[in-house]
RNA sequence: GCCCCGGUAGCUCAGUUGGAUAGAGCAACUGCCUUCUAAGCAGUAGGUCAUGGGUUCGAAUCCCGUCCGGGGUACCA
């Protein structure tokens, strides 16, 4: 039982026999005592100076009194203003680190027959340019908040929708045909999805030459924009999709596939994966039914040119489109038919949406839609809103081709990883294989630390040279703490030394407590990340741990202690901690090396 | 205009349901490799928590105003 529990329960006696009152548990405020002061929790005692109508050190002194009498693992307290500080005793915190010891799931739960099943959202690429930075930070939050959903007991389904449909991908399709020579991923050596992106950059190139040429010749902005030669072709191609045209429906499935191939190999370099894709091209149309049943119900209504509309000012907003003039759907239209099939694919009792805060707006209206088309579960999404990258040049604008592409941002931050290594004359003893595996590790170790240690709502500033930054509060620091903590074990198991989990030791350093108060919030960490939704919680817990644990390390020989029981309690404080870290760092999808 | 989010050290970020003297890392400066991995450790310096008011035993945290930044805002996704 975590010592909150036994706290908050013991103060809530306290107060019932001292002063006669009940107490609300949420009355009784607990915190870490601070460093400077003897004593390992602290209970606040303002809040209670109305019940007992005394001063602040007496109401202390008393509870203090009652506490240390009636509770085993109060050894003494002291009062300093009306703070009261309770010194635990060592058995309980021997008894915590124990059980992080022997219990190979500590701090995280398996999901049970009746569990709730959360599906996650995340990724959502669009098929006519490759992943940058940004879906980066989508997709390892997406992957993140997956996992730690998993370690609190959920069922969880990972989902992409994937965007292989509409104007975007017919401006790549139509360039292609006009300049691209037949140009194929395996004729260039390109990834497939690097090939069709350029042809995206290409055909906007053209489109705005064209539409400089059209000014010049007095047409209005407007008007440029929608009679240039090349939209007006990307437009025809739209419209031969939809109708089916078959040579059309051809090169679209061939150059998503190359996109496809492309993304593969991305998504597994970054470590992420999907237990079931949905893709608009096979959702739009469900949509379409459901606004049109909408409309048939009186949910919706028709303008006179026919686009139909949500009126959502009932609910504090505007006029929503739902399908153009044309009949068209828009992106509106497409997230209602997914969200219908995915609810007829699983019983889905939490639908989590991993999606950028530019789309707060569109989600806010989602939920509304979904309710007033009869989805009971419709106001319950959840759009987790996470914040943009920004660099340090500006934003990123894909069209003008100033964006951080993910595959050559983890090719660089590798390259980094293997020169640092030369230099410091790592794993020289690794072959070049196993050598190269852990440059990779440590390089992703080094981006999914960077990008999930911030709070996912902020907006967060990426530079490029700083974030290769293998010192400090980085995930490549927590991954060498690791790996010296395994080096430990290695050369304990050589000399055969046996770690016994049974800790018989007289005294407990200041240090070490620390260390095991620290391993003992672990589970909450995990619960307060699944509930807020934040890698960020786990990612600064583990920094934490980790640099203390150094410290310790650094100060205390591990296994040149002549005590057999002082050298095995820190053999099992390092081991604890490493399987801690492991574990923290798995939720975020960071691995772990054992020798760096 | 209206709506949402943010502002903490030179930079990047933490800061527990309001609690004691606001913390890390980077950058700068000073020490420490015959001792389990120096991608490390110890130390110095760096703050009007944007700003003005309010709430109370107590505010970076809650409320109101102002300034600055970002995003959204009816046929882009």
């Amino acid at each position: 039982m975590r010592i909150e529990s036994i706290i908050q329960e013991a103060v809530l006696e306290a107060i019932k026999a001292l002063y006669d009152a009940e107490l609300n548990p949420l009355q009784v405020q607990l915190q870490n005592t601070r460093k400077d002061f003897d004593g390992d929790v602290t209970l606040v005692v303002f809040p209670f100076l109305r019940l007992s109508r005394k001063s602040p050190e007496i109401t202390a002194e008393e509870i203090g009194n009652y506490l240390q009498e009636h509770v085993d693992v109060v050894e003494a307290f002291n009062v300093i203003k009306g703070f009261l500080n309770l010194v635990i005793n060592k058995d309980y915190w021997l008894n915590t680190l124990s059980e992080v010891y022997t219990d190979g799931k500590f701090g995280t739960a398996l999901a049970e027959e009746n569990s709730e099943l959360v599906m996650v959202e995340y990724s959502s690429p669009n098929t006519n340019k490759p992943l940058h930075l940004g879906h980066i930070r989508n997709n390892l939050l997406g992957y993140s908040i997956a996992e730690i959903a998993k370690a609190n007991g959920k069922k969880v389904v990972k989902t992409n929708i994937v965007n292989d449909r509409g104007i975007h991908i017919c401006k790549s399709m139509y360039a292609w045909q006009q300049w691209g020579n037949g140009k194929t991923p395996e004729s260039s050596g390109m990834k497939g999805d690097h090939l069709v992106g350029e042809f995206y950059v290409e055909f906007d190139k053209h489109y705005k030459a064209e539409i400089a040429e059209l000014l010049e010749k007095g047409l209005s902005k407007e008007e440029a924009e929608n009679k240039a030669p090349s939209i007006v072709a990307a437009r025809e191609l739209l419209r031969k999709w939809e109708a089916k045209d078959p040579e059309t429906v051809e090169l679209w499935k061939t150059m998503n596939s190359w996109v496809y191939e492309g993304f593969d190999v991305t998504y597994k370099n970054l470590g992420v994966d999907f237990d079931k894709i949905y893709y608009e091209s096979e959702t739009y149309l469900v949509g379409k039914e459901e606004v049109l049943r909408g409309l048939a119900e009186g949910v919706f209504y028709k303008k006179e040119d026919n686009s139909v509309w949500a009126d959502l000012s009932a609910d504090g907003l505007d006029q929503k489109i739902l399908l153009r003039s044309d009949g068209t759907s828009v992106y509106m239209t497409q997230d209602i038919g997914t969200a219908k099939m995915r609810f007829n694919d699983y019983s889905i009792d939490k639908m989590v949406y991993v999606v950028g805060n530019e789309q707060n707006y569109h989600f806010q209206v989602l939920a509304i839609l979904l309710d007033k088309l009869g989805f009971s579960w419709g106001k319950d999404l959840y759009h987790f809103s996470y914040g943009m990258v920004e660099l340090p040049s500006g934003k990123m604008k894909s069209r003008e081709g100033t964006v951080v592409d993910a595959d050559d941002l983890m090719d660089q931050m590798t390259e980094v990883a293997r020169k640092m290594s030369e230099e410091l004359g790592k794993l020289e003893s690794l072959s070049g294989e196993e050598a190269e595996k852990t440059f990779r590790m440590i390089a992703l170790g080094a981006l999914k630390y960077f990008i999930l240690k911030v709070d996912p709502r902020k907006n967060m500033m990426f530079n490029p040279e700083e974030s290769i930054d293998f010192n400090g509060n980085t995930g490549p620091f927590i991954q060498y703490t690791y790996a010296r903590i395994q080096s430990v074990l290695r050369k304990a198991a050589d000399k055969q030394i046996a770690i016994d989990s049974k800790l018989e030791i007289e005294t407990v350093s200041e240090k070490e407590k620390e260390l095991l108060k620290r391993l003992s919030l672990y589970p909450a960490v995990v619960k307060e990340a699944g509930e807020n939704y934040s890698p960020a919680v786990i990612a600064n817990y583990c920094y934490e741990l980790v640099k203390e644990f150094n410290q310790f390390y650094h100060d205390h020989s591990i296994l040149g202690v002549d005590d057999p029981a002082v050298m095995n309690f820190r053999l099992v404080i390092a081991s604890a901690v490493g399987k801690v870290v492991k574990s923290g760092m798995n939720l975020l999808g960071i691995e772990m090396p054992e020798r760096m």
